[in-house]
RNA sequence: GGCGGCGUACCCAAGUGGUUAAGGGAGAGGUCUGCAAAACCUCGAUGCAGCGGUUCGAAUCCGCUCGCCGCCUCCA
């Protein structure tokens, strides 16, 4: 089955075709760590989340590189407001961004270079631009020069003429042209610098995606991505570096998320609408957030809401359920296949632009027909589809751990939260067992009213009670 | 001002020319159950912002109108 990928440099749907055979190179924009992430920040980490574990599930070999941007001029100015210093604060919003990877259950990139690190191709680079005319020099700064690049624009589809017509920005009087951007800057006062051929100074934001991707992709590579509001004039910038310098194509399928908005508003601190992926996992289970979002096409806007969280997390909660009731009642056999109809149903879908809202459906539709094969106890055929359903889950990141897992948590966050001890609740059930087993019904039904008015909520299965919270 | 997007049931959200408009959540009825819960079954938009048009046929294409949003400035 092929995948069509959107290509916002062709403003359409791609069939996508790696350079090079069975191998796919790949660059994200990651965070500039001055503070905190936040959900928006998340859906665009789940994105290319999930396109790695879906092209490695096609069989690629997948390179996969996300940078840290660790010096600009917002973690200079937060240094400056904590008295503290730009690489300790980058160190600490590092150290979070692991901290928020691992609780979303990211697989880690190939790859995850830092700009600092990088100074000497970033230098080189600028150089490189310089000789062909591309970049110029003015004090201690270099700017690069759009009117030397032909193709500016072709990412964001602007001209030159209109940009210029519509510039808000407080134009630099020095520059060439008004959309001229900085390569280096010269570093002020108290400010990090490195030494450069001009002068004691530091990249500007741009560059440094340019020279970090060619060195660990290489000239062209295949996709690269980041959320949509990076397509000007982040990536444009970044086109215009990389293209100008080496004169080849820079990457071939532009990958772009839409945005979370809160309310309808863009997140921001002025709004004060702000919430942190720490913050939404104290209240919800990743596995909810991820579904969430795969609920919506990647490239929708999203207006993030706690009530569609609450809802994801009770559908996220059924295919677990599902999940856990056939390894409880099915005898797993090694040697099973997986089912084939299933994944490439689950193929078709993904195929069409990763269109998640498809598999999801899919899944759950699977997920019925297995309850009514358990419910009516056919249970042949039943072993490949559940494994083929585990393997999509791990695609999508939605079974990362078990169900039961799941559960479970899901079970300590309400207790903790409630001040219930398991004890004294399964204490309870035994004695509502009892009370049962003599056709007690009132004492029993006086007994799950209590624990129900708790939260939590009693299954008599045939092989005992179990118990569910809220 | 320029460029782009959106408006589908109570809520979320797929579907971009062709049999009965996915899926999830909520709701109603039923099966099961001591009663429940869960699961399963059934039912929920003769209609896809509105009005015209093209077509044998449109939520899907075209035009206009209304409403909402994004980018053009740091931003995932």
């Amino acid at each position: 089955m092929s995948l069509q990928l959107y290509n916002t440099l062709s403003g359409r749907k791609e069939l996508f075709v790696p350079l090079k055979e069975g191998e796919v190179r790949m660059y994200v924009c990651g965070v500039t760590v001055y503070d905190s992430c936040h959900i928006g920040h998340a859906r665009s980490l789940l994105t290319f989340d999930v396109l790695w574990r879906y092209l490695k599930f096609l069989g690629y070999h997948v390179i996969f590189v996300r940078n840290f941007t660790d010096l600009d001029d917002k973690i200079i100015q937060r240094a400056k407001e904590e008295k503290s210093r730009p690489d300790l604060i980058a160190a600490r919003y590092i150290r979070e961004f692991y901290r928020d990877s691992a609780a979303l259950g990211l697989l880690s990139p190939t790859h995850e270079p830092k700009a600092t690190e990088h100074i000497p191709e970033i230098i080189s680079l600028i150089q490189t631009l310089e000789q062909k005319g591309a970049a110029y020099r003015i004090d201690g700064d270099v700017f690069f020069s759009v009117d030397r690049f032909p193709g500016y624009g072709k990412l964001s589809r602007r001209r030159l003429d209109e940009l210029e017509a519509g510039a808000r920005v407080e134009i630099d009087e020095r520059k060439r042209s008004p959309m001229d951007f900085a390569l280096w800057k010269a570093s002020k006062e108290g400010e990090p610098f490195w030494e450069s051929p001009w002068g004691k100074g530091r990249p500007g934001w741009h560059i440094e995606c340019s020279a970090m991707s060619t060195k660990y992709l290489g000239q062209p590579f295949d996709i690269h991505g980041g959320g949509h509001d990076l397509i000007f004039p982040h990536h444009e910038n970044e086109i215009a570096q990389s293209e100008g310098a080496f004169g080849l194509p820079f990457a071939r399928y532009w990958i772009h998320n839409g945005f979370l908005n809160i309310n309808q508003e863009k997140m921001s601190k002025s709004l004060g609408n702000i919430h942190t992926i720490q913050e939404i996992l104290e209240r919800h289970e990743a596995t909810a957030l991820r579904c969430y979002f795969l609920a919506s096409h990647y490239r929708s806007p999203i207006d993030f809401s706690e009530q569609g969280l609450d809802e994801a997390e009770k559908s996220v909660e059924r295919i677990h359920e599902t999940i856990d009731r056939v390894d409880r009642s099915v005898q797993s056999s090694n040697g099973s296949k997986l089912d084939a109809g299933v994944l490439e149903a689950f193929r078709q879908e993904m195929g069409d632009d990763l269109n998640t809202p498809r598999a999801l459906a899919f899944i759950f539709e699977e997920i019925r027909s297995l309850n009514r094969m358990l419910d009516e106890g056919r249970v042949e055929g039943l072993l490949p589809r559940v494994l083929a359903l585990k393997r999509l889950g791990e695609v999508l990141g939605l079974l990362q751990q078990k169900p039961e897992l799941f559960l479970s948590r899901k079970r300590e966050r309400w207790m903790r939260s409630q001040g219930l001890s398991v004890e004294a609740v399964e204490e309870l059930i035994t004695r509502r067992d009892k009370a049962r087993s003599a056709k007690q019904w009132s004492e029993a039904d006086r007994i799950r009213t209590e624990l129900q008015e708790k939260g939590i909520t009693l299954e008599d299965t045939p092989g005992g009670t179990i118990w569910k919270v809220r």
